[in-house]
RNA sequence: GCCCGAGUAGCUCAGUCGGCAGAGCAGCUGUCUUGUAAACAGCAGGUCGCAGGUUCGAUUCCUGUCUCGGGCUCCA
């Protein structure tokens, strides 16, 4: 019998008997990987286990380990929860349902507008479970589309599917609509199938772990609302979002953080914290600051001043609302008026409130007459602007209709350009790891196709400035086809927070648009007029996003230089409190944030009370202290509690501290 | 804006198969005067999100609406 040699990933290679598959390759290198293997990979394409190997190929065995591997884990847990479903729910039909992160999801159709509810999650979940247990294979069959499309003859999303990709890609290409569609079946005019039971066969590209036995470590998350194919004039589908891991262990480490993340909500926290709120009085989407919000806000766009102070910039100053043709001269109207609150009619002018604040910066450098003596110029203000973000959209401080950005514009010459995105762009990262984030992702948004103003060679030049600035600032970062601002590339920066999750804050972008719209000159060295080059800046992106962020990424135990009280002093009783009342009086006149809890309750209630606060210290004060003029001091996330620590000391500690941004 | 779900005391929640609405914590008052994560007692607190409808009677059933949560879309 003729035998085959393969080829490993670590380039040595392998002789197998003719006809073997992939399952077997595992099963001869050994045991232990037989059993871990889901799929393969030949010369770099996905297949299944059971797929006949060739010779000469290039043959690597996947298991749950890589992210190939756990993805198809889940993309076949999503068969699963469609079988289940498809059973439970007679005259329900399914549409789509890949892995995401984490997870996967399916979109279903239910019979008569029916809905599935969390509740009902517990039974789908049992039925899948016992589906697992029967063990059943993926079966992998081909077929064309015409007997597809009969094969599906009930189901007319699969229907479509099948007509949108593999029908469109026999007529020679396929168009975008296809392109979203063409993980669920090969493009190449036939369509592939797994069937796992005499009753459940689904359209799929796959490939697929071998049988539903393999699975098992998933657990149902929720039910949305989605459209078939993401047109709101489609039909709504029944989403179900489920999370599906390797083992157990990852599966329970999952639901810990799922669950730490909830403990840290900005929402959550801002309001066991005492930090804002947001009446529905309001409106959606708007917040009210209590004090210690507020000082721990003050505190940021303090440091935020005096960071822009040190970089050379302006301060300056504009008002909330402007007159339409401002609006129209800047294009906003234009491009973004549903994203606008609406117009104010007044004194047969109409009156719009600010989405951005650029116009006014604008405005400012129209003042006067600039010379190229003057450039750059970067000006700087905390400008306040409103947006009207769709109602389903609105979330906590991340995403608000009225909020608060760091906004810098610096106007430049040409030549200037890279060297100053190249400086802003450390200056950027500098001011985020003051605040604790040590992680960053970065993306070059490139041309939006529609919506966006400019010849194309000025994109180009734009876009290749922020690429050097990225490779000189040593920064990993993606290409976002097609995101850039409607008047100029971009460049995102995204920070990692404590448990890992990733959030935009900061956009620098280039700008030749607004000074052609608004006709900025300088002059230059040559006696003739220039145009320069505008360059925005949002650094934290927004202070209530910032805000939001840092108070999840701290969990709500903000270091000492934030934290809005840094101390409390707690007299034993009440004979000690006029020493408690000293100490934090010699505090406060050191610039520290402290109070005084008093003995009206026992102490370990008030010890508990400023815990829950998450205070960076507590200060226990009694007679040893009254005499020597110390304190306890209880650190938070310490263990236990010195004792007689003099009040210099302790000042000096936290004073260190705070310095430091600890 | 669209889909799904939820709105009961400041917070977390229970409850009413249609008949005067409950607990814990927080708050207030009093007693206790405490050495490192919950002292004791009492008081107060609700048009059961809002508006219509059905009903002798609605917090409960129906309709609409607002807000919130999850998702879609969007995110200058």
């Amino acid at each position: 019998m003729a035998d085959i040699s393969v080829i490993l990933p670590d380039g040595s290679t392998r002789s197998l008997p003719l006809g073997a598959t992939a399952g077997d390759l595992a099963a001869d290198i050994g045991p232990g990987l037989a059993k871990a293997a889901l799929i393969a990979t030949v010369d770099d394409v996905e297949v299944d286990l059971s797929a006949s190997l060739a010779d000469g190929q290039q043959v690597s065995i996947i298991t749950a380990a890589s992210d190939a591997g756990l993805e198809t884990l889940r993309h076949s847990t999503a068969h699963v929860l469609a079988q289940a479903v498809l059973e439970m729910y007679p005259g329900a039909t399914y549409a789509v349902g890949p892995p995401i992160q984490d997870g996967f999801y399916y979109d279903f159709d239910l019979p008569d507008g029916a809905t599935i509810s969390d509740d009902d999650l517990e039974a789908i979940e049992a039925r899948m479970q016992e589906i697992i247990a029967a063990d059943q294979p993926f079966e992998r069959h081909e077929v064309s589309a015409a007997e597809g499309l009969d094969l599906f003859a009930d189901h007319p999303y699969k229907r479509e599917i099948i007509e949108t990709v593999a029908m469109a890609s026999t007529a020679g290409g396929k168009g975008d609509s296809a392109d979203e569609l063409a993980d669920e079946v090969s493009g190449d005019g036939r369509i592939s199938y797994y069937r796992n039971s005499d009753t459940f066969i689904d359209l799929c590209r796959g490939p697929h772990v071998p049988s539903t036995g393999r699975l098992g470590h998933f657990k149902l998350m929720s039910v949305a609302g989605a459209y078939w194919r993401r047109d709101a004039g489609r039909p709504s589908l029944q989403r179900v979002y489920g999370t599906a891991w390797a083992s157990r262990k990852d599966l329970a480490a999952h639901l810990h953080r799922l669950a730490e993340a909830e403990k840290r909500d900005h929402r959550r926290l801002a309001r066991d914290l005492d930090l804002l709120s947001w009446p529905t009085e309001l409106g959606p989407g708007l917040a009210v600051w209590h004090p210690k919000g507020a000082a721990v806000r003050r505190i940021i766009e303090d440091y935020s001043r005096d960071r822009h102070d040190d970089g050379g910039y302006q301060f300056v100053y504009s008002p909330h609302i402007a007159r339409s043709e401002l609006w129209e001269t800047s294009g906003h109207l234009d491009f973004y008026r549903e994203s606008m609150y609406p117009a104010m009619e007044m004194d047969g002018a109409s009156y719009l409130p600010k989405p951005m604040n650029c116009p006014f910066h604008v405005l400012i450098y129209k003042s006067s007459q600039r010379s190229y003596r003057h450039l750059p110029i970067r000006m700087f203000e905390l400008g306040t602007v409103y947006r009207y973000e769709l109602s389903g959209a609105v979330h906590g401080l991340m995403r608000s209709r009225g909020f608060t950005q760091d906004d810098s514009h610096i106007f430049a010459t040409r030549e200037q350009a890279p060297a100053e995105i190249a400086s802003l762009l450390a200056f950027v990262l500098s001011v985020l790891r003051a605040f604790g984030f040590e992680s960053f992702d970065a993306r070059l948004a490139t041309r939006p196709q529609e919506k966006s103003v400019g010849e194309d060679a000025e994109w180009d030049l734009a876009t290749e400035a922020l690429r050097e600035a990225l490779t000189a600032a040593e920064l990993d970062y993606a290409v976002d086809e097609g995101g850039g601002a409607f008047y100029g590339p971009k460049i995102d920066v995204d920070v990692r927070d404590a448990i890992g999750r990733s959030w935009q804050l900061s956009t620098i972008q280039v700008d030749f648009q607004l000074p052609e719209r608004f006709g900025l000159e300088y002059v230059g060295a040559d006696g003739g007029r220039h145009r320069p080059v505008m360059i925005h800046r949002a650094l934290m992106g927004s202070i209530e996003r910032f805000f939001g962020v840092l108070l999840e990424h701290y969990g709500g135990a903000f270091p000492a230089w934030l934290a809005p009280v840094q101390a409390a002093v707690l007299p034993v009783a009440a004979s000690h409190g006029d020493y408690a009342a000293e100490a934090q009086a010699r505090l406060s006149r050191a610039g520290f944030r402290v109070e005084v809890s008093d003995a009206q309750e026992p102490l370990g209630r008030r010890i508990r009370a400023a815990k829950l606060q998450k205070l960076p210290y507590v200060l226990v004060v009694g007679d040893d202290d009254v005499a020597h003029g110390t304190v306890g001091v209880n650190a938070r996330g310490s263990d236990g509690d010195e004792r007689g620590v003099p009040l210099e000391d302790f000042a000096a500690r936290l004073g260190d501290e705070v310095d430091a941004h600890r």
